[in-house]
Order: structure tokens, then sequence, then C-alpha cells
DNA sequence: ATCTTTGTTGCGTTATAGCGCAACTATGCA
DNA sequence: TGCATAGTTGCGCTATAACGCAACAAAGAT
């Protein structure tokens, strides 16, 4: 039950609906400066948010080389997916921007990969 | 996108959450000491919880007589029905015990209404 | 008119959550 | 080995949320 409660509260922040937007609609794994850029929040609050995301046991992390990817876990639970499918239906304006945002990070990947860092100085560390 | 945040924060409770399962899957309306004696907490928070969801917008209040029933609103969303499908999906043993003890009190309903009060004298103020 | 029943609301307390800052780790590079 | 980059974590602060209690309102019953 509290299991379920959690899925919920990790929606309630706005941060997070925004994260998982991303990854659901994108259906790809993103990296930690590029949520920050995307989102506009200190990179801080980015690592924090990604990782009550994955303590809900909704993402996954993978290191690889100085980077940290973050993407959905699979989802075998009808819950879940019926979740994430909401989530795509939400109409806000600020969701579309994000996107329109990612696709920008996506396009100065090199082979796939995020190896340019964090363009805007001012949320990092 | 408040309001969609706000919809989770709804859900992230354990007692909105078995509320919101009682409305869906009877797919009636309930008074408030129906809600007590099922949940098993003091009306006091009963009614907390229910002006919390319908402040939310899930709600809509109807007084008959002594009487306060609440029901789902008219979901027009997309979101909302694909929110309530997921919440049908939960496994937990709670929700189904709490539907249990929902047909009990339905069973002593006079022409559909409610009209017992509360059973559970520890639950009232 | 008073009492009972069915709720609702305000207040004080405690627990939790998010934020900013600063210190820290870890990896790669010169 | 020292430095830059990418990311994490601990601490203090503030805001929010849930709870219990007690007072209140509103309606019907006596």
């Amino acid at each position: 039950m509290n299991t379920y409660t959690n899925f919920f509260k990790a929606l309630s922040d706005e941060t997070r609906l925004r994260m998982l937007n991303l990854l659901i609609v994108s259906e790809s794994e993103l990296c930690v400066c590029e949520f920050t850029d995307i989102l506009e929040i200190p990179i801080y609050n980015v690592s924090k948010h990604l990782k009550i995301l994955k303590n809900a046991g909704l993402l996954n992390e993978r290191k690889e080389s100085r980077w940290v990817y973050f993407g959905l876990t699979a989802q075998k639970e009808k819950f879940l997916s019926l979740l994430f499918e909401a989530v795509k239906e939400i109409p806000a304006q600020q969701l579309k921007t994000d996107l329109h945002e990612l696709q920008k990070r996506f396009d100065i990947r090199v082979e796939g990969k995020c190896l340019s860092g964090i363009q805007k100085e001012h949320l990092k560390n």
C-alpha cells in the first residue's frame, strides 16, 4: 500500500512530474546534466529529486564514465503503465516546452551519448 | 500544472487513496459516517480528507437532511479516467477489505440511503 | 426550546519535504 | 600528481501536512 502512495507522492512534485514526463514521452534515458539544463534547476536539486524517484522504484541508474543516466524501470505492473499513460495526457504547456528543450539536448549528443555537460553556468554547484 | 500535481498529492495519502478506491470501484456516493466506519478513523479526519479531495476537484458534495454524501466528479478528462483505472489495479489487501466493509454498509442502507450513523463509538467526536 | 445527531473548523503540536549552501566523492585529463 | 568536470550528500531553514482535541454549526427529534 505504501508502495503505491509513494508512487503518487513521487508525482506530486512539479519537478519530478516534469522529469517523468521527459522519460515517459522520450522513451529513453537522460543524464543528470541534461535534466539540469532542461528543467533549469540547480544540479543538486536534480540529483535529489532523481534519488526520490529512484527510491520509489520508478527509475534505475546507470553510470557511464563521468555521466550518470536515469531511465524508467521496466514496468510489468499494469498500474504503472496506466499511470504513465495518464502523465502523457497532461495538457500543461510546461511539459511541451520541456520536450522541445529535450530535443535540443538530444541534438548535441555524440553517438547517442551526453558529452557536453551543463550549459547553463548558474545551475552548476 | 499545479492542478495535476494536486491530483497526485491527493492520492499520495493512504486514507485518501482508500476513500477514492471505495468511490471508484463502487461507482456510487458515500456519506461521511460510512467512510468513518469503513476506514476506522475519527470523523473529524474523514471530514478533513474529504475536503482535500473536494478541493483538488476530485469529489463533489451533496447534502441530504443531516447526511452529507461525497461522490466522484464526472470526469471528462482522459487523465482522470486513466488515473482511476490505475487505482483499480492496486493489489493491496487493505483496499479489498475496505470494499468488503463497504458492502456491509450498503446492506444496512434504507432505500439506498444511509440512515444509520456511525456504528463505532470511538470514531465519533 | 432543548437535545441529539451529523458533520465541520480552528488551534497547537509534531513530522515530513523542499530549498540553498557548502563540503564531499569519483572519474578523466594534463 | 594536481586539476577540472559530473554528480552526491549533510546541514540548517522554512513551509506544508497530518493528527488530536475542543468548540462550533445545522438539521431533525422530543
